[in-house]
DNA sequence: AGAATTCCGATAGAATTAGTAGGGATTAGG
DNA sequence: CCTAATCCCTACTAATTCTATCGGAATTCT
């Protein structure tokens, strides 16, 4: 039951693109150096993003990243999906036919349960409140230091 | 995000084990037929639950496997836990000192919560309730057929 | 022209998954 | 005591997925 890399660091990408939102592209270089995300491996993993259109991003010099719309409209249930693909814990969850025991099996019912209950907790929350989250704990983080 | 199939088949062959309790000991071979699973791969997913002692074997001839509790005792993530480890969808949740991030990283927060959600849906299930579900679908099922 | 970026395709080592195979140990029943 | 049935234990392995790395092509700004 692990997320894997994708989903990790590309949220954190995004979570990233969301503090900037406006601020015109950002280097995917910095990026991956504020998140210690491999740049090269970053590269990949922003794509399907990009496919989704939930980023754009400008080419050659003074290039970047930045979000398409604003991170108040961002689920982070969306990036998740795609980045992840479904959450569904077993595959009859969102394909029954792959196995003829789904209409009659209880444990299928759970796993649905399981995936509903995951969907809820990533669509209660934006972008734009995680990174408003992150910006508070700099803030806090900061303070502290200088304390 | 997958279940792998030590916690699916896992929890099927403790449904079946919850579905004749108080009969003696069930044979691998029968919980392997019913719930159509490879009976060398079973003997294996087995092991753990043994460990963690919810199940209990007699060996030699007219052996088999049983439930230590009443069905009613053992919730589903039990199970689950002993079968799949964790539920936390990324390491640093149960360990948070393997990554410096974990003290203020605010994916990291939401990664708990889908922790905690999934538990708390597995917990909220007990193997006897599953067994009477599969009970009461198989009466359903029969009557259609009968029909 | 040259530097900075994104874009694209290939490759690859490591880990995990999902089993299979073969035989050893134990027990019930005849 | 013999035999069949059953769980127990240890290896092995093929396939898949994960987690990147590498090299260079295409594009854009100055």
């Amino acid at each position: 039951m692990n997320l894997s890399t994708k989903g990790r660091y590309g949220l954190r990408a995004m979570v990233e693109l969301a503090l900037h939102y406006g601020e015109g592209p950002i280097l995917l270089k910095e990026i991956a150096k504020r998140q210690e995300i491999s740049e090269k491996y970053l590269e990949q993993l922003i794509i399907p993003l990009k496919i989704a259109s939930m980023v754009k991003s400008t080419r050659g010099a003074h290039g970047g990243y930045e979000l398409t719309v604003p991170p108040e409209q961002i689920k982070v249930y969306e990036v998740i999906q795609v980045l992840e693909g479904s959450l569904a814990p077993v595959g009859c969850i969102d394909n029954p036919t792959i196995c003829p025991r789904s209409s009659t099996c209880v444990t299928r019912d759970l796993w649905m349960q399981m995936k509903q209950s995951m969907v809820k907790v990533l669509n209660s929350i934006t972008l734009a409140e995680l990174a408003e989250q992150q910006k508070s704990r700099q803030r806090t983080g900061n303070l502290m230091y200088h304390i």
